[in-house]
DNA sequence: GTCGAAGCGGAGCGGTTGCTCCTCTTGAAG
DNA sequence: CTTCAAGAGGAGCAACCGCTCCGCTTCGAC
């Protein structure tokens, strides 16, 4: 691992204001363009070299890491916040995908960090999230708008795929994933369907 | 557009088997690495060189579009007769999802493709795919057991949605995302729920 | 069997992309 | 102000990928 960064040598005022420019530029080009992106066109934005880029994140995946945990922390913990404020467990539920698919997934490289969580490694991004979902689930089940079989698992890959639908189709015209979206959640209240399938 | 393939003269029977192993080892290697492979590895599996290839593709995207439509097609064809062979509307909407996702879903190259339907030019893909859908639809619909104001554009989307659910969780564990497919079923037959967001 | 056209193969071209190397610049400690 | 290590920058390298070009092979009509 690394060198705890709270120990290091603190970085050179121009270095520090090269990193946030970079910071600040690639959250802008991802969230546009995915994580496909030239690095060139990253540098270019951020109005730095090559060379400086790969000094700060020496790898481009460091760069896509750093910028992803950054937005994917400061939402869950919004997500957080919102869900705490709210009493109705069904609101606070609701709510929750309303906003998760109206802001986050138009973050085009979040979206697809999203579908590596399942097939790939996952760094603490589904830890913050996880005991948000935990707890939402929690409190609907015990109110009764949400079936008892459905687990946390559950919610997460449901968040990942109307992630994905919101991506086909793009934010403009919103009510097409918004139709989807009251699919899946009506579908969640469904207490007296058939049991969702096992193992 | 290029020669009506009936009226030209008829291939080498050289060059005719080496199509054939050109359009296998390609549906092959597609379904498993979806449309980012290098055309060098479909060449080196149909045992043909990139002359060959090319010959009889001559764009990459002309060889990826013969092989959807094939796949694609057959499938589409699958669905229809499996459709028109059930009498209950249910069974015919939910034998449908389950068939697709439990076949086609695992084609990567098709399931991109589906994206592209939403976001770029589709082929006459959809076209195959719209009768069946609106024939389902209908049925179920008339029969009580899927709400009224779902569109055949919803199913559409819905299905595309769930492929991309079945890539990311893989066909080993389906019943991960057979959970998915029974919430969203649910949701669809919660014929007293709100009503679903319009333009 | 002969021969010409159709077909084949794969080295290589041009473009892209992640990353490095090395020279020049600049902040800040003394 | 001087000094020098930390930092900046961008040309360029290596790997990859879609596609082409051209000399060689093979089919099949006669």
């Amino acid at each position: 691992m690394a060198t705890d960064p709270s120990t290091r040598r603190p970085l050179r005022a121009d270095a520090e204001r090269n990193r946030a420019a970079i910071i600040e530029a690639a959250t802008e080009v991802l969230a546009e363009q995915g994580s496909a992106v030239d690095v060139r066109e990253i540098a270019q934005r951020s109005g730095v070299g090559m060379g400086t880029l790969y000094r700060h994140f020496p790898t481009k995946e460091d760069l896509l890491g750093t910028i992803l945990d950054r937005e994917f922390t400061a939402w869950a913990c919004a997500a957080r916040r919102a869900a705490d404020s709210t009493d109705d467990p069904r609101a606070a539920l609701e709510g929750f995908y309303e906003h998760a698919l109206a802001t986050q997934a138009c973050h085009r490289a979040v979206v697809e960090a999203y579908g590596n969580t399942w097939s790939g490694p996952s760094p603490d991004c589904t830890g913050l999230l996880h005991p948000v979902l935990d707890d939402l689930r929690a409190r609907a089940q015990d109110a009764g708008v949400l079936r008892a079989d459905v687990t946390t698992g559950d919610l997460a890959l449901l968040l990942a795929t109307l992630s994905h639908t919101v991506q086909l189709v793009g934010d403009h015209c919103a009510w097409v994933w918004r139709r989807q979206l009251r699919i899946a959640l009506d579908g969640l209240g469904a207490v007296h369907g058939a049991p969702l399938p096992t193992a």
